[in-house]
DNA sequence: TTTCTTCTTATGGTATGATGATAAGATTGT
DNA sequence: ACAATCTTATCATCATACCATAAGAAGAAA
């Protein structure tokens, strides 16, 4: 059993000494990210950020919700959101008489948006990128195949006008990355399989995690639209194998690109946040 | 705003009409579905059915908190950590003043065994198989391929145990269906990319959902060893495209194999559960 | 000593009621 | 008509209490 933190003394002070005040509205008093909302949402937070830094281990019981108050000055309630939160992730099983344990690390679900961008910030890692892009060239490619070759003529247009916006936006670096990800989503949908849809949905959210991790976006290099235009061009005319190539090809290109901005990135500036 | 449900009269009374005693006692007072521990969780899986069987649209908004506890016949914690549940699975979303809403499709989590099952007793459809099948020949070949290339001795050792159990169990046929799955899962550790061993463990999940809704494990037919055994070979043999090949064709007769039991199981028996 | 039973305690699950903050809608004054 | 104000609906949080039960401790019997 590991217990950490001293006992008494939070380790975090979200909600500050007074007690008996509604706390939404105290979401001043602590500059701690304070983008969340809520505080079970922070709290749930500061223990996924223990957990996945190896903090804590699998195997290893979390203190109890008693002390889990105490830490963190918020009331059982707020601890227990927070800690049903992780559990639904699998970072945690929470049982009763037996209390909460770390769950073993096949367990978690990575394409949480949220673990994601808590392992992100605990260390950042290329190896995450290049994972995410292995499923890519896993996924993407196929959902492109499919999308040539199934997909609907309203399907077809829905990609052409994403990939329409892509080109008018293609001078705001910010906006161009999200219209990036709305034409990627846009082939998965046309698959009309909806475990691709929510494969695709983590991995953008995990690819916009990443890249404010980094600060910019691809390192403000301007896109090469002629992959995407080969890729569209494949998808509409319903040849399913050429769709497949470019789409592999594309996906080859931008891992090299976001990995030279990381590279980049990392030089300058001496690591990450 | 769509609000369902008689004002007043609780849906689904899962608590009874005693008010004040404590609540997990009383778990023999419903029988539906008793294998679930917690109220919250069973609240959750109603609500979560509900959604996923259309009866609330994308966009509509649910009973609020005060009205839920009245339809279940439960507090307000279980109702929210119910909330807090299915928000964590992307079916909903809260927020303060403005209550909750379900959420568009494509941001459910169709990875998760809960979301899955929903669907599936909802309403049971060969295509949720086909999709599962479709994702699996996306990446486990890959997975293959890598754990052949880069996986080490140790990675080897462990798939060649497994495929080991699956031949000691292959008589028992639902033992062999957890081993059989835990040969794939042993595959996919080899790849040491944790979002396939995320996405691997939801396709196993997925899976035995389906098999438990069919109530009979792949017809009772025993399987047939031999792709596994060339799966398995190749692996240890380090002949990555091989292994691929090997996994798709093993994915390809699997996929036959379950829809025959499926179409099997839908002829006989008027309908799903 | 060993084993079985019983008691205690630690721990999570649930209930209840109250307060706070605020977005949205209703009301009112100009 | 429009803008400012008030009211309400609704979730977020807190505090406290009780219950059920698994685990561990203590004691009794063989």
């Amino acid at each position: 059993m590991l217990r950490i933190g001293l006992a008494g003394q939070p380790l975090f002070d979200l909600a500050g000494a007074a007690s008996t005040m509604g706390a939404l509205g105290k979401r001043h008093m602590f500059e701690r990210d304070s983008t969340i909302s809520t505080m079970s949402a922070q709290v749930a937070r500061i223990i996924g950020t223990r957990i996945v830094s190896g903090e804590f281990g699998p195997g290893d019981s979390l203190p109890i919700e008693a002390e889990l108050c105490q830490e963190y000055g918020v009331s059982r309630s707020t601890v227990r959101e927070a800690v049903k939160n992780l559990a639904a992730k699998r970072l945690i099983e929470v049982a009763p008489k037996v209390g909460t344990r770390v769950l073993p690390f096949a367990d978690w679900n990575l394409l949480d948006p949220d673990v994601l961008s808590w392992r992100l910030s605990a260390q950042f890692d290329e190896r995450i990128i290049e994972d995410l892009y292995e499923v890519r060239q896993c996924f993407e490619p196929r959902a492109c195949y499919l999308a040539a070759r199934s997909g609907t003529t309203e399907d077809h247009d829905r990609i052409r006008r994403r990939y329409a916006d892509m080109v008018s936006m293609l001078d705001q670096a910010p906006l161009a990355a999200g219209a990036e990800s709305e034409f990627h989503l846009a082939i998965i949908a046309a698959t009309h399989n909806g475990l691709f849809v929510t494969i695709g949905g983590a991995v953008k959210t995990a690819l916009k995690a990443s890249f404010s991790m980094t600060q910019k976006d691809a390192s403000g290099t301007p896109i090469d639209l002629a992959p995407y235009e080969a890729v569209l061009s494949a998808i509409l005319a319903r040849e399913g194998e050429r769709a497949e190539a470019a789409m592999r090809c594309l996906l080859d290109l931008s891992r090299q690109r976001v990995l030279a901005a990381v590279a980049h990135h990392r030089e300058r500036g001496r690591g990450w946040r």
